[in-house]
DNA sequence: CGTCTGGTTGATCTAGATCAACAGGAGTGG
DNA sequence: CCACTCCTGTTGATCTAGATCAACCAGACG
């Protein structure tokens, strides 16, 4: 799954077109190199607590990363999912602030972290680094927002398709008999997690839109039967 | 309530300490007045709607303005609320975005309108309000984040009394009596549409936070007979 | 006066939580 | 190789927070 790991170069990374590093020129981008240090990761490993000071940022190459927040109770929320060309625990550092969130490896990852000194000699050599990172910020809010007013006026069922077809839009495809197909990334309880359901309710929702013929799920593969009555009960447009 | 509007000038806002204005140069104030269009607006008012291009941005004076949002099934949300020394819709503008939702204004206000060929001057001229405005998208997005955890995770009640609380940290006052109390700046279902609950449900809520003993209401005014239970509902630290 | 807006109350219904049990791997260790 | 445990997921039974529908009331206001 992952190849020669340990020869990866920034000047060669296949995602950095993505990455707020996109228009750095030759000599910045070895600035990032020697101040880079990148490995595997497997799920379950945490990039940074909730709480703790941000000292750089976290690039993944390869693989998916979870921003987890855990309230005053003890109410676990998956917040937002990093994929590959994302820069994860940007805003603590540019805020100077705590982490808001912990970041956990949720599928084997590839990934590489930058320290901040280097960072902050970048971010005032290079104007366009900020720039991205703000058009990153934004992005992040609109998404948030978005996730916020849909949290506040539809259904865990309406939730849950547009997790899904979140999916599709990024990851799906279409199988041998030409229906669309997506690989869940996450466990039940995971997704449960992101639209704030419990686990249970998953499971028996999966079965309900099963006998309504809009999906069929196998395990973590979901084929979406009846895309136009998941686009109608979704508002069309999403 | 607004006095002598006509003769605001920047240089002696009271408010001014709070924006992203704070740390202009006299003469930079200078340019800032000239691309401003002060004015009063009356509840109702919107400063710009959701979709709409962004030519400057919005600087409360004195007042609330609220973010609206309308999903694609009409659903309306009140994602935020700005109070004075709070500038609005600046997210559009730096992002060369339409408007996310739109402005309205909630409470009589008054408030300057400024340029937006004046701003971008600005910000290339004094690297300091570009980081005003990140220091204010952070918040912004960690704000958004909070609550779209909590809506994840807690009862409209939870919500409905970290709402007051959150009322009453901004704009609480003790009464004759020593009773900790606020004004609720919003009608009921503005409230509700803040929390993602239907007005019905805050009616009935009220009566038993009442019987409850938590709080007292009276039309708008919120007296907290009892702070330690109240708080202790949200988990203390809020 | 009628009409509107904001707010309250009642009766009813249901989505989804909760509690509890269970089933199928996937290790792990003797 | 079997026994055991851990983890993910499923199902059943029950309960309840909150939505929905409908009526109604008090001010405000032209």
């Amino acid at each position: 799954m992952m190849d020669n790991k340990a020869s990866h170069k920034c000047a060669t990374c296949p995602t950095r077109h993505k990455t707020e590093w996109r228009d750095l020129t030759i000599q910045e981008l070895a600035v990032v190199e020697q101040a880079k240090h990148a490995r595997e990761y497997v799920p379950g490993e945490v990039l940074f607590h909730q709480g703790d000071n941000s000292d750089g940022v976290y690039c993944v190459q390869e693989g998916l990363v979870g921003a987890r927040y855990i309230d005053v109770d003890g109410h676990s929320v998956l917040l937002r999912l990093s994929s590959a060309g994302t820069t994860v625990g940007y805003r603590a550092f540019l805020a100077k602030q705590p982490h808001g969130s912990s970041a956990e490896v949720l599928s084997p990852s590839f990934i590489c972290f930058i320290e901040g000194a280097a960072l902050s000699r970048l971010l005032v050599s290079n104007p366009q680094v900020g720039e991205r990172f703000l058009e990153h910020v934004v992005k992040d809010i609109g998404d948030t927002e978005n996730l916020y007013a849909r949290s506040l006026t539809s259904s865990i069922k309406a939730r849950f398709l547009h997790a899904i077809m979140v999916f599709y839009k990024q990851q799906g495809y279409r199988d041998e008999s030409g229906n669309p197909t997506v690989k869940l990334p996450l466990k039940r309880s995971d997704i449960a997690e992101m639209i704030g359901a419990q686990p249970e309710s998953i499971s028996r929702l999966v079965r309900s839109l099963q006998t309504e013929g809009l999906m069929q799920f196998e395990g973590r593969k979901v084929f979406i039967s009846n895309m136009d009555a998941v686009l109608l009960e979704l508002g069309v447009t999403m």
